[in-house]
RNA sequence: AAAACCUAUCU
């Protein structure tokens, strides 16, 4: 059960689960837990009612999918009633897994206060649990306050993991300290940390941003092995600071090196057309998008909308927009800032009038 | 026998 539920074969998974004369609760949190991994929180939820249903009470394993799936959802209300649920039966004060799921929930959810409360109230710590406080706070902007927290970690001897130098230099990356994060990466070489793609693409992108891009080509030239991620950082730095022969230079490579484009790879390479100010390498990024069917994926329109916003080339703007499936704020937000920089004050207020009609609030 | 943190991206 658990390898086809690993796999999304939820059908057959279900078939051998109801072979079983006898199901316990690992039957149905394996179940549930590949629901909860493939995005799948109502299957997950439904899975909790029929193994009550059979008299099986759901234990910290099980709570801990079905926390993960809520924050996933970003259903806060349904994670706070699960939480209740949790502390009633007294699981939460020493299981670190389940701390780190609430945290992760009521984070992702934006409930930044709570999570910090159940930081607080867990008796056991780990790095993970850290980590996810961590890099809650800096998906919220608040890198400054993640990094007074990575000092305690520091301070209280706790080793970092890969994921904890990663959000560091997130945190480095997000607020421009270059020095801090030249820091980090002193310390990273000398745990011999430097050949991990996942730090080695938050370096490219720490040195992108911070505009040192001889340093970001150098970590990307002398990683190993790159994927998606090391190209498209590198890429967007690159035009971010406008340098546009080597954004040429770098677009067309993933395919070329057999690395899958995907959904957020597109939207980088668009926004670097964008900043180069260049329609023709938008409305060819624009044809792949099409071809791919990403066209209405929701970031993938906004950007391409965006883009063409900027650019001014309205007719294209407008046909993406009125292709989106749903169109919401932040795609009336991009449409009507290129609107409103190109002079077009009539057609900004026709969308404004538009956004009135289909209900849709302006922030 | 099963569970938590995971890098590039939109106004």
């Amino acid at each position: 059960v658990d390898m086809y539920a690993k796999c999304g074969l939820f059908v057959i998974a279900q078939e051998v689960l109801s072979t079983f004369p006898i199901r316990n609760v690992v039957s149905w949190t394996v179940l549930i837990a590949g629901y909860v991994e493939h995005g799948l929180l109502d299957e997950a939820l439904s899975c909790i009612e029929q193994m009550q249903l059979e008299g099986i009470s759901p234990n910290e394993f099980t709570f801990v999918c079905i926390i993960k799936a809520c924050g996933s959802a970003y259903d806060g209300e349904r994670g706070q009633e699960m939480h209740v649920e949790i502390v009633k039966r007294g699981f939460l004060k020493a299981n670190v897994f389940l701390g780190s799921a609430l945290i992760y929930m009521y984070m992702r959810c934006g409930f930044l206060i709570e999570a910090q409360q159940v930081f607080d109230k867990l008796d056991i710590h780990n790095v993970v649990s850290w980590n996810t406080l961590v890099a809650g706070l800096i998906d919220h902007g608040y890198s400054e306050e993640a990094l007074r927290y990575l000092e305690q970690m520091a301070e209280k001897g706790i080793p970092f993991s890969i994921v904890t130098f990663t959000y560091s230099l997130k945190a480095c990356a997000n607020l421009g300290c270059l020095r801090m994060g030249q820091e980090l990466h002193v310390k990273i070489v000398k745990k011999g940390l430097e050949s991990e793609l996942m730090i080695g693409n938050t370096l490219i992108d720490l040195y992108a941003k911070t505009a040192a891009l001889i340093e970001a080509q150098d970590i990307f030239s002398k990683l190993s092995v790159r994927d998606i991620v090391s190209w498209t950082a590198l890429t967007v730095g690159y035009a971010e600071h406008g340098q546009e022969n080597e954004v040429l230079a770098h677009l067309e490579s993933p395919h070329r090196q057999d690395i899958a484009m995907n959904d957020i790879a597109y939207v980088c390479n668009l926004k670097a057309c964008g900043s180069l100010g260049s329609t023709s390498l938008t409305r060819g990024l624009h044809v792949e998008v099409i071809k791919k069917g990403l066209e209405g994926e929701s970031v993938v329109g906004n950007t391409l909308v965006d883009t063409y916003a900027n650019l001014g080339v309205f007719e294209d703007a407008r046909d993406v927009f009125n292709k989106l499936p749903n169109q919401t704020v932040i795609s009336c937000n991009a449409l009507m800032t290129g609107y409103a920089e190109h002079g077009h004050g009539r057609e900004a207020h026709e969308l404004i009038d538009q956004m009135h009609c289909q209900g849709i609030a302006p922030d």
